[in-house]
DNA sequence: ATCTCCTGAGACATGGATGTCTCAGATGCT
DNA sequence: AGCATCTGAGACATCCATGTCTCAGGAGAT
């Protein structure tokens, strides 16, 4: 069953996102399972960190697609990403948190596509007149990153409330990253 | 030698904001001791973190210091603390990524007083009419120590050039913190 | 009801990082 | 030179998470 690996993975982000040395026994526990039915499942810790690893840039990349970056206004395409990537924050945060996730050069290399896609949407707003200029795409993407995992973090902590934090994200970075248009 | 001690943390903070989970042994070497005497300096891993992070905190609070946040323009003032906080974005980076630390209650506690003078600099800058209200002064705080953080994995990465960080870490923050004006 | 499959609980074994110790060599001071 | 101090290298002991195994009990199917 799918859905059963899928349900220990999102328990284990839950814990590993913000405790990302807790013990298997507690990731189990936190999936509703026992160790043993834990280790049935994925053969060690190292498989299921690179699992829940993938499971993240599996989201990440499905948010890309559904929010259709590639196409038309590339502010409405920001604003669609981000509606389709805030509900998986907490995925985002623990990618962002797991560094040694990209010692695995699989994962490393999905990261990179993912990534390049972003800063594929930051130039080609550049181009439009949409994004300023003055930053780099790269500094954009990064930057955008660290605000979901940080909106992931916060959510989780419950220093944000799940409500705004769409809201929250979207003109925070936004206002920081469009060009004055100086038409309001 | 407080010197010494200091220097074993730059060291630690190197390895330890990449990889939390660095062997001593990494450690030791980075910092081009021998394993032996750092035990010597701290009594174990435990301690060795917890200085770390205490020392991040004492930076943060003397960039607090040295800004100024409570004095004149809350935009300068901000930008007196990007100033300030960038050359230890490294540090801030690494009290980001280690949420174990917080289960500390003395650190939990310094770290919950800064915090506080920041929050307050974005609510008095709220009350100015700098900063923007539609956003919480919490999620200004929140955001923009994210950010800071990430400046500081970008740099050690070199995905960030370290001349670049202050610009790119104020334009983009400021950009989305600050009240519209349509003055320019 | 019987059989099969799966799970949970617990008992081990294992491995690797950590912590402690010793000792030889280097450095520095008198 | 002689002495004290500190350091590095290595050899252990120890601890703890991980990994593996067994076995009893429950769920579901026939």
């Amino acid at each position: 069953m799918a859905t059963d690996r899928d349900s220990v993975l999102e328990a284990a982000v839950g814990v590993l996102s913000r405790r990302p040395t807790a013990h298997l026994d507690e990731i189990a526990r936190a999936a509703g399972i026992s160790r043993a039915t834990l280790h049935r499942i994925f053969p060690g810790r190292e498989a299921l960190i690179r699992e829940v690893g993938a499971l993240g840039l599996r989201r990440f990349a499905a948010a890309l697609d559904t929010a259709g970056i590639d196409e038309g206004d590339t502010e409405a395409a920001l604003r669609r990403l981000i509606d389709a990537l805030v509900p998986d924050a907490a995925l985002c945060a623990f990618l962002a948190g797991e560094n040694q996730l990209y010692d695995d050069p699989e994962i490393n290399e999905l990261w990179e596509i993912q990534d390049a896609r972003v800063r594929a949407l930051f130039l080609r707003g550049q181009q439009q007149g949409v994004f300023r200029i003055e930053l780099s795409a790269g500094w954009l993407s990064e930057a955008f990153f660290d605000l979901v995992a940080g909106v992931g973090w916060a959510v989780q902590d419950g220093r944000l409330a799940p409500r705004d934090s769409t809201y929250s994200l979207a003109e925070l970075f936004l206002g920081g990253a469009l060009r004055r248009t100086d038409k309001s």
